[in-house]
DNA sequence: AAGTGGTCTAGACCACGCG
DNA sequence: GCGTGGTCTAGACCACTTC
């Protein structure tokens, strides 16, 4: 292990497991350089490390800061709710917090024995027309504030997207026909093409949030971008 | 514009035009230290952000060499059809080349007056069932090799992506009720749920290619992934 | 004004791996 | 063996931004 890589690791650390939050100063790095005995390259090279992988943001004078989680939307080039829905509203259709099952496992992944989930069903609308549901759990063990969300005021995945910092995300897009109660909420026939989107998000190796996002396929499209070249842009 | 930024920017340049292809060798860092006649450090950091980049890999005692272009598959987490295909095999179906026209700037985007564009009709099959549709255009201009391409060994998508560096992708992904000819390659009823991807790649401004890839959407799915954290994994 | 990050220098030692 | 990249040092000057 490289110096550079043990000092941002050690950084690392700390911002994933929750110890410094988004926004917390990091340490100079003058304190860095006494902390760790090592000259300022290196210091520089694990924190600009953290920088390529957006953990960190440094600004002149200010200093070094926890980087607000980027949002998982915009990385990946898929819209947010709000973006892709002209005049967009919600609404919790159902909401309960259980002990996960088989089921849920399922879904999220490998929680420890006897955790608690979050399960939200919501109705995206545009314009005040259903558009969009979304059917979501939400690991209590990750996310134990979510409990007393009552996500009036943002939907549950920007909620998140705000909170928690993430490092991994799926998605698993398919087409699928309509069932009759996602036909019937979003106002479409039975067995019209729907795009189904399953998205899951982890912290480390720990289960964040699994969501099912069923779209009107004729209605909606989502777009999946990506870039080599220039590090961040 | 720093001077390792400067550095990195000319030998970006060098391989996004082609001049230096994949798997040519690039000066030695003492050989750009002399010709630059900036500290080795300086250099260094060059070389290290095109290596972030994917654009160069390096090796002890070799040398620095152009990457290969990495897989669009890979990356995006969309995997390639002999994988996603058990006993994948290809025909191609149709194949022309001409001048593009309206209807193909609006596909692949903004091309030269009198440009040439190759347009294919593909059908995929796994263990000789038809399992997918592939309509594709190449840009003459950012691949002229194509023109001569006959597509026997590897269906085009592999094709372009063993030979051209590309530096931007982007997926749309739909739900569409499937027509009646792709219904009938494809053995699916009418109106059965397809899961349609246009996929577009472009090397610098220049775009390259852009596909239409038709799948029946009960029958696969599309898993997309992105990371946070270390740097290269 | 002062502290911070951003960059650069001119050296150095080491590990790896091709010839 | 020896050229290469990988890392590190101990300084330096500068630009920017907040104080």
């Amino acid at each position: 292990m490289t110096r550079h890589a043990d000092i941002r690791q050690q950084i690392e650390g700390l911002i994933l497991s929750g110890t410094l939050k988004p926004g917390d100063r990091l340490p100079s790095e003058q304190e860095l350089v006494a902390a760790h005995g090592v000259a300022r390259m290196t210091v520089s090279r694990a924190l600009a490390d953290l920088v390529a992988a957006g953990l960190v943001v440094r600004r002149r004078k200010a200093g070094s800061f926890v980087a607000a989680p980027p949002s998982e939307e915009k990385l990946l080039g898929v819209p947010d709710m709000r973006e892709m829905l002209p005049g967009h509203s919600h609404a919790v259709l159902k909401r309960a917090v259980r002990v996960a099952g088989a089921a849920d496992r399922a879904r999220i992944g490998a929680l420890p024995r006897g955790a608690r989930v979050l399960a939200l069903l919501v109705r995206h609308d545009s314009q005040g027309v259903p558009a969009a549901m979304e059917d979501r759990l939400v690991s209590l063990a990750a996310v134990p504030e979510a409990a007393g969300a009552e996500f009036r005021d943002s939907p549950p995945g920007t909620w998140l997207l705000d909170r928690v910092p993430w490092t991994e995300a799926e998605h698993r897009i398919r087409a699928a026909a309509a069932d009759g109660a996602v036909a019937a909420a979003l106002g479409m026939a039975a067995g019209a093409p729907c795009l189904v989107m399953e998205r899951r998000t982890w912290r480390g190796d720990q289960p964040v949030t699994a969501a099912r996002i069923t779209w009107p396929g004729d209605r909606h499209e989502v777009t999946v971008r990506a870039m080599r070249g220039p590090l961040r842009g």
